[in-house]
DNA sequence: GGCTCCCGGGG
DNA sequence: GTGTACGGGAGCC
């Protein structure tokens, strides 16, 4: 009997023998790869029957008829659980294979007396790793012994695996690829007919371009190579080579791997890459995936988009804003329209290229590098593998933190809705937060107070559980949900199920934010993680129980939740206005305040009285103080807009909420022109001067005095241009392109002026180098580009539009500070 | 408003 | 793989 010590990183299993073997494939603490091999599992499902009802023998003797063989049950046992937060007795079935499960539910669900049929459907692979509780990216001691296995790595046959360490931090090897094809400007990506040009690896210790045509460079990472396929041959050979545990690309799900798979497959070479000697899987659903058996396909965008998203600025998620973001670094400036053409004549010049392509392999190896404490928390909290992790959303992450934790509370699993439930659940909506109106206008000395994660806070102390809700125990004495709800209470002898998980989430929280203050470096930074994985995970579960296809769905819960919400920050609000302070605005968990003459120290103490009266976990914070502030007002009527203001800290900094300033359709003059009148407005308080900025802006469009450059507008095509129906300038623009007989199809990125005249849009579009410097439309870009960008802001001063526009000045000071 | 369709990223 | 798929914005009545 032998001993070794590992994590697991990635898991499958395989039917040998007629039985099914679990493989975890991962690292031991020397750092080599390894397999290990489990195979005393098996599969089981739960049944539930009606009261009274003995299913037992009967089911002992079931057996189905499949495809000419005969499926047996294998085993049935007697289980004491709970579910819905009563106690039942069901019964536990086991068959001899996973396949085998779908067969036999189908036909036992025919049977009389049955309530329902549970985890059903919860893979076998994540079967095992709950009920062993294997924690991917945590250390194990296993017993048992090396076998001959035809695995690329050494097979370890387990009797045991027994989690050793759960704070050691492993480091898996991470290689980064990229890939740039060839792709004609103006023209569709297609893999079918356009070779890869260039493959770009960045690992520890390792940077290289592969590229297949020859010019002289003094770049050392570049290496060439005589074809596409032997390029396709080099990407398999450094894999087998560097032997990384993640292979990470930025996009690559979507595009690097399914482009590498079908140009290997033109060339009938075998991307075996699995440890096991099997094929790199692209699956085309809905989302194109790309797996490999025993090594992580990790894509750094779908994490971002999925995952990180929220707690981004930006709303473009490509690899330029995005390493911008997190990084700090730009993707190099080339030209990717004139690559294919370089390529075809001119490859003295492909250095940049290859310099452009490493590079983007070296941020998507940053990105990963910097997320991966961030996912490896993911996959400690919920038990799924990285790979999962990367792929799932909000509300699975969420499904499989509890369906992990539900065995240590004896409890059966809720089924996922199916057919009509599905639909009826998909067409709810519920009445979500409370948002106070603000009075446009401008104000000083805001200050913001919020609730700390109000609605997890709430489910916590609240005790809201679908497990818990009118329980017969507190009928008539426990207390009711406020306002419209007074039919509606959570038992207060019992916690629930979810409320014990989540004040859980929250606690151990707060227990690193003690703690971090102790730590730097490398620690820190885990630390950081994990908290911030606690709370993006404790802060998903008002949105899964409201959440159609959740487990644990349930309406009451749901709008129990934010019916609380609105109370408290009811609350909030009638308590300020009661001290005599002003309450300029309010959004689902904070609250505005202007001081009106009292002291930023009474604002505290206001806040301290608050926390005093709150349940459980839930606590009113201080956010931050504003020395000016603007509240634009709605479109229509004369209220103001719902979350669109701009806020200026005590050191300047702008901070704008809720305003479109990056859209895609429009000019970079409209963009910079709402940015600098914010800036003149909140801390130069100087509405005069920005609305004189405005006019000279407008002036200089009228004079031509704006350079082409910023009235550019750029939109990409998005389908043959035979398909539009509504053809907007953009398909204008890109028909004629075509007609002059340029390559134009979906994917073109189309950039037009609006140029004068008196015909609609569409037939006064031009590509900017048809025209002349200054050959703009004033009028259009003033009222269609500049004007809506900031006429909302002039309106709370009380400036109309038409004054932006008059070219006399007239001007009016007053409504400045509220 | 509500409903449907399209798109994201990538070269 | 013991399976299923998202979510937001624009365009259209």
């Amino acid at each position: 009997m032998d001993k070794i010590r590992f994590y697991p990183i990635d898991t499958t299993y395989k039917i040998i023998n007629n039985k099914p073997v679990i493989y975890l494939f991962g690292k031991t603490s020397e750092d080599k790869q390894i397999c290990v091999l489990y195979e005393d599992f098996l599969p089981y499902f739960y049944l539930i029957p009606e009261t009274g009802q003995d299913l037992k023998s009967r089911l002992e003797s079931f057996e189905v008829k499949n495809e000419g063989e005969t499926i047996k049950i294998f085993k049935v046992e007697n289980v004491k659980k709970r579910y819905y937060g009563e106690d039942v007795n069901a019964l536990k079935i086991f068959t001899k294979l996973p396949s085998h499960v779908p067969i036999l539910r189908e036909e036992i669900k025919t049977i009389e007396g049955i309530k329902s049929i549970n985890e059903n459907d919860i893979l076998f692979v994540r079967r095992f790793m709950i009920d062993h509780n294997i924690i991917p990216m945590s250390f194990y001691d296993v017993e048992g012994e090396l076998i001959n296995s035809n695995l690329k790595v050494p097979s370890f046959k387990a009797s045991s695996i027994v989690l050793s360490e759960t704070d050691k931090v492993p480091k898996p090897k991470i290689l980064a690829i990229d890939i740039e094809t060839y792709t004609p400007s103006h023209k569709e990506i297609v893999p079918e007919k356009n070779p890869i040009i260039m493959l770009a690896f960045h690992g520890d210790g390792i940077k290289k371009v592969f590229v297949w045509k020859h010019f002289k460079t003094d770049l050392d990472y570049v290496e060439f190579v005589d074809s596409e396929a032997t390029i396709i041959e080099k990407f398999k050979e450094t894999i087998a080579q560097y032997k990384p545990d993640i292979i990470t690309g930025y996009y690559s799900d979507g595009f690097d791997m399914p482009y590498i798979k079908a140009r290997a497959d033109k060339y009938k070479i075998k991307l075996d890459l699995g440890l096991d000697g099997s094929e790199l899987r692209i699956k085309k659903a809905i989302n194109v995936t790309a797996q490999i058996t025993g090594i992580v396909h990790l894509d750094v965008f779908k994490f971002i988009r999925k995952i990180m998203a929220g707690t981004l600025t930006t709303d473009k998620y490509n690899l330029d804003s995005v390493a911008h973001e997190i990084l700090n670094e730009k993707k190099h400036d080339v030209n990717l329209d004139d690559l294919s053409k370089i390529w075809d004549t001119d490859v003295e010049q492909l250095g940049e290229f290859c310099k452009y392509n490493l590079h983007d392999a070296t941020l998507a190896y940053k990105l990963a590098e910097k997320l991966m404490p961030t996912i490896i928390e993911m996959v400690k909290i919920t038990n799924l593998p990285i790979y999962d992790v990367n792929r799932v959303g909000y509300s699975q992450l969420v499904e499989w933190y509890l369906l992990k934790q539900s065995p240590a509370f004896n409890q059966i699993a809720p089924n996922k809705p199916h057919g009509k439930e599905l639909i009826r659940r998909r067409s709810i909506r519920i009445k979500g937060a409370f948002v106070f109106e603000p009075k446009p206008g401008l104000y000083k000395d805001i200050t913001v107070f919020d609730y700390r994660s109000l609605y997890p806070t709430i489910i916590g102390s609240h005790n809201i559980s679908p497990g818990t809700l009118n329980c017969s125990c507190c009928e008539g004495t426990a207390k009711k949900v406020p306002l419209e709800f007074q039919n509606r209470w959570f038992c207060e002898k019992r916690k629930g199920f979810i409320p014990t998980l989540i004040e859980d989430l929250i606690t151990r929280r707060m227990r690193i934010k003690e703690i971090i203050k102790d730590h730097e470096g490398e620690q820190h930074r885990i630390l950081e993680a994990r908290s911030n994985a606690l709370k993006l995970l404790a802060n998903s579960f008002y949105g899964y129980l409201g959440f159609y296809a959740a487990r644990w769905y349930s309406l009451d819960c749901a709008e129990s939740t934010t019916a609380y919400g609105r109370y408290y920050i009811k609350q909030v609000i009638s308590k300020a206005e009661k001290e005599k302070f002003e309450v300029i605005y309010s959004d689902t968990d904070s609250v505005f305040l202007t001081l009106d003459g009292k002291k930023k120290e009474d604002a505290l103490m206001f806040a301290e009285h608050i926390n005093r009266e709150l349940p459980g976990l839930m606590e009113l914070e201080f956010d931050g103080f504003y020395p000016s502030g603007i509240f634009v007002s709605a479109k229509m009527g004369e209220g103001g807009a719902k979350k669109r203001y701009a806020l200026a800290s005590e050191t300047g900094e702008i901070k704008i909420k809720g305003f479109e300033s990056v859209r895609r359709n429009t000019s970079t003059i409209s963009k910079e022109t709402q940015e600098k009148v914010f800036e003149i407005i909140l801390n130069e308080h100087d509405n005069k001067k920005a609305f004189e900025y405005v006019k000279g802006v407008i002036n200089d469009l009228r004079n031509k005095k704006i350079p082409l450059d910023k009235v550019i507008i750029s939109t990409q095509l998005k389908k043959p241009i035979e398909e539009y129906d509504a053809k907007g300038p953009h398909v204008a623009v890109a028909q004629r392109l075509k007609n002059r007989g340029e390559n134009i199809g979906p994917g073109s990125s189309i950039q037009f002026v609006v140029t004068p005249g008196s015909d609609i849009i569409r037939n006064r579009a031009r590509l900017p180098d048809e025209i002349k410097e200054g050959e703009y439309d004033q009028d259009y870009y003033i009222n269609h580009q500049v004007v809506p960008a900031v006429e909302r802001i002039f309106n709370v001063f009380g400036y109309k539009k038409e004054e932006l526009i008059e070219s006399k000045d007239q001007t009016k000071l007053e409504g400045f500070f509220k």
